[in-house]
RNA sequence: UGCCGAAUGGUGUAACGGUAGCACUAGUGACUCUGACUCACUUAGUCUAGGUUCGAAUCCUAGUUCGGCAACCA
C-alpha cells in the first residue's frame, strides 16, 4: 500500500537490508501462506501488511500461498472468503497464486530422497507410544524400535503408505535426527501421516500428507521465498525447517518470527472465533462484533483503517496486547475523513415550532462535509414538526456545557434556524412529550443577520419527512481487557451482552437510497454504515463507532 | 528443573555508545454551525544488581519476571 502507511521499518526489514548489501540475496520474495480452514482475521491483517508491504517495499513479489495440507479442515468456501478479504484490504497477488497441494508430488520425491540419505523412516508406533520414546524436554527420549530398519524397507513401506496399504494412523513417516534433542521438535518428527480424507484440490488422489513441518519449508524453498515471516510459536520450528532443507540440499529461504498482534477485548484465535460461530453467539463469520475482517468490514470498519493500525503497531519480537482504543482511532480517523454526514435521530422528542406556517416544507442543501466542499451536498427538507434528541432538552442545564434547549434558551437548528424554546408538554408522570419553540425567520442557514451567537447547535429531522431505521448498536465483543486471562474461566462467559443492541431512529430522508456498505458520520451521534441487508423500504444502519468522547 | 525468546510511561513503538522521541489513552484549556475534527498544554518510562566507558536503553556478567515449545494441527 501507500508509503505512509506500511512502510515504517523494522527489525526484518533490516535483515533485509543486510542481506541485500551482501549480496546473499539480490531480489526479494516473501509469501503470506494461509491454510484454508477458517476466515482470515485483523491478526492475519498485520501478516499480510508485513509480508505484501515488505514485496512492495523492495520491489518484490508477494505470494499468496493456500498451505492446504490438511484436508480435513480446509474447505473451498475459505479460499474464496480469504482471497475476497485480502483483496479488500488492498494488496494483490497478482500471477503469484500457489498451493501447497500443488507440490504433493515433490513434496514425496523429497521424503523418498530424504529416506534414501537414511534420514527418514516409517515408524509403526502409536501416538501414544511415541510419546513415551519422545519423553519429556528435560530427559532425553530413546529412539524408536524400526528406526535403523534398512533404507529399503523403508522406501518399500514408504509406498505401501501411500498406495493405501495401510490403515489410517497405522504409521507415519520420520525424520530421523535426534531423539534426545533439547528441542522437542527435532526428536524425530512426523512428515507425512496416512488420512483418507477428501482434499479440496486433490480430491481422493493422495491417502498421505505433508505435516506442517516438513511441507511449509518445501513450499518456500520451491517458490524461492527469500524471507519466510511468521509468528513466534514457530521459532522452535526453525531449527527442523533449517535441518530438512539443508538435508535436502535444496534452496533455503531465512525464517524470521515476529508478535502476533493481540487486541483488547478481543480473542484472535481462529479456533475460538469458529467455536463462536458454531454455538451461534454470533450470527457468523461477518458477524460485525467479530474481529475478522468480513466482520470488521460489515461494521464499517475501513481497510484503510486497519492499514494504518498494522503500520502503528509495527513489528516485533515482544508479545504484547495493543489497545482497541487504537484500532478505534484509526478507524475514526479515517472515518472523519472520508464519510458523508447526515442527521439521524436515535432518541426523538417531538418539537414543534409554533409560528412556522403549517403547510410549508423548505428544503436545505447541506454540505456533506464541513471542511471538504469537494464532497458535495444534500438537500434536506424542514417543516413545523421536527425529532430532535431528547437528551437535547432539558428543563435545567446543570452546566455550561449544555448545548440544547431548555426554556426560554435558543440553540441552533444545525443548517436550518435559530429557534428559542418557548414550552414543554408533559404527561401525567411528568415526562417530556413535546417541546414548543419558535423560530426566527431572519436566520435562515443558521445565522441571525445581527451576528447574535448562540450556545449550542443540534441536529434534527423533519417529522414529516423522516424515515425509520433499524440501528444496530455493535459495541466490543468481550467485558474483559483479556478474555483468555483466566484459563480456568470459559472466556464465552466474558462475553459483553450489550455488544449488540438495536434500535430505532428518525434519519434525514435521503438515507433511504443509501447502497449497503456505505459509511456515513450521523453528526453528534457516531459512525454507521447501511448493513447488508439495508433496502430503501427496510433501512438499517450499524453503528461503526460513536464519536469520541461521550458528554458528561 | 530442558530448550527457545522477550523485557523502554497505562498501551504500542522509536533510539543502533552521545538531548529517551512519536502515537494511542487519560486530564486541562482554546477553537467550533458536530460536546466531532483541529490546536496547545499536563501527568508518566529504560526489569534488578554489578561492570566496561569521558558517556550505556544500547556493550559485558549475574539475576528477576513474562511468554512459547512435549498434535499423526497449522
Amino acid at each position: 500500500m501507500s508509503q505512509d502507511e506500511t512502510t515504517t521499518t523494522n527489525f526484518i526489514h533490516e535483515i533485509i537490508d543486510a542481506d541485500l548489501a551482501s549480496g546473499k540475496r539480490t531480489e526479494i520474495v516473501t509469501r503470506f501462506p494461509p491454510e484454508p480452514n477458517g476466515y482470515l482475521h485483523i491478526g492475519h491483517a498485520k501478516a499480510i501488511c508485513l509480508d505484501f508491504g515488505t514485496a512492495e517495499k523492495y520491489n518484490g513479489k508477494c505470494h499468496l500461498r493456500f498451505d492446504d495440507t490438511n484436508p480435513e479442515a480446509e474447505d473451498e468456501e475459505y479460499v474464496q472468503a480469504i482471497q475476497e478479504d485480502i483483496q479488500w484490504l488492498g494488496f494483490d497477488w497478482g500471477e503469484n497464486l500457489y498451493w501447497a497441494s500443488a507440490y504433493f508430488d515433490t513434496m514425496y520425491e523429497y521424503a523418498v530422497r530424504l529416506i534414501n540419505k537414511g534420514k527418514a523412516y516409517v515408524c509403526e508406533l502409536t501416538q501414544e507410544e511415541f510419546k513415551d520414546y519422545r519423553s519429556i524436554p528435560t530427559e532425553p527420549g530413546k529412539e524408536p524400535p524400526g528406526r535403523d530398519r534398512p533404507i529399503e524397507e523403508n522406501l518399500e513401506l514408504f509406498e505401501k503408505m501411500k498406495d493405501g496399504g495401510f490403515e489410517d494412523g497405522a504409521c507415519v513417516l520420520r525424520a530421523k535426527i535426534d531423539m534426545a534433542s533439547p528441542n522437542l521438535h527435532l526428536r524425530d518428527p512426523a512428515l507425512y501421516r496416512i488420512k483418507r480424507a477428501t482434499h479440496h484440490n486433490t480430491g481422493d488422489q493422495w491417502c498421505i500428507y505433508p505435516m506442517y513441518d516438513f511441507a511449509h519449508c518445501i513450499e518456500d524453498s520451491i517458490e524461492g521465498v527469500t524471507h519466510s515471516m511468521c509468528t513466534l510459536e514457530f521459532e522452535v520450528h526453525r531449527p527442523l525447517y533449517d535441518w530438512i532443507l539443508q538435508t535436502l540440499d535444496v534452496f533455503q529461504p531465512q525464517q524470521i518470527e515476529f508478535s502476533r498482534l493481540n487486541l483488547t477485548y478481543t480473542v484472535m484465535s481462529k479456533r475460538k472465533l469458529l467455536e463462536l460461530v458454531n454455538e451461534k453467539l454470533v450470527s457468523g463469520w461477518d458477524d460485525p462484533r467479530m474481529p475478522t475482517l468480513c466482520g470488521m468490514r460489515r461494521r464499517g470498519f475501513t481497510a484503510a483503517a486497519i492499514r494504518k493500525l498494522c503500520g502503528i503497531v509495527g513489528i516485533t519480537k515482544v508479545e504484547s496486547i495493543s489497545e482497541i482504543e487504537l484500532l478505534e482511532s484509526c478507524v475514526r480517523d479515517d472515518l472523519n475523513e472520508t464519510s458523508p454526514r447526515a442527521m439521524a435521530v436515535i432518541a426523538p422528542l417531538k418539537v414543534i415550532i409554533d409560528n412556522y406556517p403549517d403547510d410549508l416544507v423548505e428544503t436545505f442543501d447541506l454540505p456533506n462535509h464541513p471542511k471538504k466542499e469537494e464532497m458535495g451536498t444534500r438537500t434536506v427538507p424542514f417543516s413545523r414538526e421536527l425529532w430532535i434528541e431528547e437528551t437535547d432538552y432539558t428543563d435545567m442545564p446543570l452546566n455550561n456545557k449544555y448545548k440544547g434547549f431548555a426554556p426560554g434558551r435558543e440553540v441552533r437548528l444545525r443548517g436550518a434556524y435559530l429557534a428559542t424554546c418557548t414550552g414543554v408538554e408533559k404527561d401525567a408522570d411528568g415526562n417530556v412529550v413535546s417541546i414548543a419553540c419558535t423560530y426566527d425567520p431572519e436566520s435562515k442557514g443558521g445565522s441571525a443577520p445581527d451576528g447574535r451567537k448562540v450556545k449550542g447547535t443540534i441536529h434534527w429531522v423533519s417529522a414529516a419527512h423522516a424515515i425509520d431505521a433499524e440501528i444496530r448498536n455493535y459495541d466490543r465483543l468481550f467485558t474483559a481487557e483479556n478474555p483468555l486471562a483466566n484459563k480456568d474461566a470459559d472466556f464465552k462467559t466474558l462475553i459483553n451482552p450489550d455488544a449488540l443492541t438495536i434500535g430505532t431512529a428518525k434519519l434525514e430522508p435521503g438515507l433511504a437510497q443509501a447502497k449497503p456498505g456505505s459509511r456515513y458520520q450521523f453528526e453528534r451521534v457516531g459512525y454507521f454504515c447501511a448493513d447488508l441487508d439495508h433496502t430503501p423500504e427496510t433501512p438499517i444502519f450499524n453503528r461503526t463507532l460513536t464519536l469520541r468522547a461521550p458528554r458528561k
